[in-house]
DNA sequence: GCGATCAGTT
DNA sequence: CACAACTGATCGC
């Protein structure tokens, strides 16, 4: 017998308590405006933008929880009468507003879910998470993370998002008499809209919803509906495309800036280079390295040849809210987990986070599986990981903890004993709480 | 109408 | 090339 305790960006199954990461869709599958299977835990952020991603939605059903302090739950039991005390700490995961990651302490031991996340390593803003984390580790390492290994490749280098946006500045300033227009999503990249109004010192248009979200986030000046009042203009990424750009260069000069894509992926892996080239005619999506354009560059034409001249106006910067795989590593040292699981599996050179980082002990069964399995397929991929099979099983014992109390964690013989996270599905998981009622 | 799934888009 | 995050079509109920 067996049935939920909590669940993270998991709102499908029948848990005691569900919490969110953040808001972006793949986030929040099987969440609507009617669901209403328990307490949802978020962010007083989330919360806030949570009736415009979910009009109508039970708003009683939130539970507030404020970041970089325990909050101590007391959850009743999915098959016993006794019930679970357990500690969670939510760390803002700069990711996108709102966006935390969550440490939960309880007799499954410490298990960190990063949702999606950036730990950059420099910058004020990347201090006060690293140190909630310390301080609520306080030297003791965490049993099982789930990663957000989006980018968990030593391939994905790319720089702190001031660099990027200082390109992105860049950019623009050497278009002078050129409308700017950059591609975003409904939630995320603010700090970088802002960066530029605040260094160009223009006001920026955004479409109404989004305005509608930033003056939720309490952005009051910067942004408008107005587009008289400015050459920059945010729009949705998905409404963004060469086409696009063409269409508005026979009206008027415009330049199309993508802060995000992925540049760097295409990239080969060589840690003796490292560059990051914005300028248009190295392509809006391929990286060109000087004296080595044969490897790795891919040409204008080839992406699309009838809209090469959009190309030369279409800029990307590697502005991630994602981790690089050097802040992921970074993340590892620090909570030196016993066990992890991705989050992710859908990159075809992803592959599970531990098999490149090296930050599972040998002896767990989750590195040595990887090292096994990436020998025996000839390329770095663990089965439980893949597509076909990652969909609707389960995973029992998959991430079990090899040491300490055989498998044991915590006196009620309550095990965590299953995974379930589906990849571009959803991001989640579900974290099962098996009783040996005998 | 509603969730689940799939096929697309940048 | 293909990612994250998204839209839209189709399905069964």
């Amino acid at each position: 017998m067996e049935s939920g305790l909590i669940s993270v960006d998991w709102f499908s199954g029948d848990s005691r308590a569900y919490f969110l990461t953040h808001l972006h869709s793949d986030h929040t599958r099987g969440l609507s405006s009617s669901w209403n299977r328990g307490p949802l835990f978020c962010t007083r952020i989330t919360a806030k933008l949570f009736p415009i991603k979910f009009p109508g939605f039970d708003l009683s059903l939130l539970r507030i929880l404020d970041t970089s302090t325990w909050h101590c739950l007391s959850l009743p039991s999915p098959s016993s009468c006794t019930g679970h005390m357990l500690h969670v700490m939510p760390i803002d995961a700069r990711h996108c507003p709102g966006s935390v990651m969550y440490l939960f302490r309880g007799e499954f031991g410490r298990v960190l879910c990063t949702g999606d996340f950036r730990w950059e390593l420099t910058g004020e803003d990347a201090v006060e998470p690293r140190e909630a984390l310390l301080r609520a580790l306080n030297g003791r390492r965490v049993d099982t993370v789930y990663l957000d290994n989006t980018y968990c490749h030593p391939s994905h280098d790319f720089p702190a998002r001031l660099v990027a946006a200082e390109k992105v500045i860049d950019i623009i300033l050497s278009h002078p008499n050129h409308d700017v227009i950059i591609g975003i999503d409904s939630l995320g990249k603010e700090d970088l809209l802002v960066y530029i109004a605040q260094k160009l010192n223009v006001k920026i248009w955004v479409w109404p919803e989004r305005l509608q979200i930033m003056h939720l986030l309490g952005f009051d000046d910067i942004f408008t509906t107005r587009t008289s009042l400015t050459r920059v203009r945010a729009v949705p990424r998905y409404s963004f495309s060469a086409d696009t750009i063409d269409a508005l260069n026979s009206i008027h000069p415009t330049i199309g800036i993508m802060p995000s894509g992925m540049p760097w992926a295409s990239k080969p892996y060589d840690k003796n280079q490292k560059v990051y080239d914005c300028r248009p005619d190295s392509s809006c999506s391929s990286f060109k390295r000087s004296g080595n354009e044969k490897a790795s560059a891919i040409k204008p034409e080839q992406i699309d040849g009838s809209v090469k001249g959009a190309q030369r106006k279409l800029f990307s910067v590697p502005y991630s809210d994602h981790c690089s795989f050097a802040e992921i590593q970074a993340l590892l040292r620090l909570i030196r987990p016993f066990n992890m699981e991705g989050i992710v599996s859908s990159s075809p050179c992803y592959v599970d986070p531990s098999y490149y980082s090296g930050f599972c002990d040998d002896k767990t069964e989750t590195g040595r599986m990887n090292k096994e399995q990436g020998e025996r397929n000839g390329r770095p991929a663990r089965a439980i990981l893949t597509k076909s099979s990652f969909k609707r099983s389960n995973y029992s014992n998959c991430y079990r903890r090899k040491e300490g109390k055989n498998n044991k964690l915590g006196t009620l013989g309550a095990y965590m004993s299953r995974l379930k996270a589906v990849r571009r599905f959803r991001r989640g998981a579900k974290i099962v709480d098996t009783i040996s009622a005998s």
